[in-house]
DNA sequence: CCTTAACTTCACAAATTTCTGAAAGAAGCG
DNA sequence: CGCTTCTTTCAGAAATTTGTGAAGTTAAGG
């Protein structure tokens, strides 16, 4: 039970209560989908109060191995969930959440919806745009496509909204 | 390479072309996060005309055990993407994707995100909302709750964009 | 009621995924 | 330049997940 003294703050958070909503927050993104590692690595930079951690402080926080925090925080990255910093002279990595960059990442599922529709395409051209079975991929199609749509204003509504309640 | 005759209707479909687009979408789904015999069986039933099949058709077509069909039409019932139906008097009962039913469903994660908010809720007032990373999980709650509310009217909209686009 | 067709549940084998320790690879610092 | 500190990669052990066969359950039809 080795606590390390890593930020130079004073006060002192409770590490039970910050691990409790970790995990609990990184069970329901896990649910949702996320691989455990990444969830949890997530959930524990949202929790942190400079909003980045090193390796170190992951892996001493988690109780899991340098491997785990690096596979963990490749693939966060990789998803623009988070960015990777370097403190200039050191060998030693940060991540961190970035306030708002990585909600927009969430919503970027716009990948994932690419090829979705991809996917609908071809099946539509496949089965026959006037069969009754490509009838309804291209209605699902259309769906998607309006989805995505939306879902880029919503954001830029977001933005908005988000600057009137927390000013910045 | 047994073909069931199922549908009385008459133009035969390319078994082949079906699968090709059962297989590609389901891969989407499952990348996605679903588990990979739900995404077929709902990929199969997309791609049918009727946009309903039988137990036994699903197993036909996909070469999965009636056990492995009952467990993945349990969840997509479950997740309300399809339905079950009996036909009245048989003991065969088809599993159907109700045209529109199936993409509220899609959005109805409504579920999950109310209990990403539940979470972060807990982690703001666990945390104290007068700290940094308290204020972090505030401002990532407040996003979740904008979301909820804008998915609704979107969904509201597409309502109407879809009687005009495809009639009914 | 009894038979039989259909669906479901359950225990287990197989496949896959996940995480680790160990070794290899960068990069600051003397 | 070599030493040291940190990170990444890799092979494999452990845990989990997935799909099956077989037994169990329900309900239609004689």
């Amino acid at each position: 039970m080795v606590r390390i003294m890593a930020e130079p703050s004073g006060t002192a958070r409770d590490p039970e209560a910050v691990s409790r909503f970790v995990e609990h927050f990184a069970a329901q993104l896990v649910e949702a989908g996320m691989q455990r590692m990444p969830a949890r690595v997530f959930g524990a930079l949202l929790a942190s109060d400079a909003g980045a951690l090193t390796s170190a402080q992951l892996g001493e926080q988690l109780q899991i191995s340098p491997a785990a925090v690096s596979g963990a925080v490749r693939y966060l990255a990789q998803v623009h969930m988070v960015s990777r910093e370097r403190e200039p002279g050191s060998r030693r990595e940060r991540y961190r959440v970035h306030g708002d960059q990585w909600y927009e990442a969430l919503t970027n599922r716009e990948a994932v919806i690419k090829r979705w529709e991809d996917a609908l395409r071809e099946g539509v051209t496949s089965l026959g745009a006037d069969t009754p079975a490509g009838r309804r991929l291209a209605e699902t199609l259309a769906f998607f496509e309006f989805v995505e749509k939306e879902v880029e204003a919503m954001m830029e509504r977001w933005r908005v909204h988000r600057e009137k309640r927390f000013g910045q």
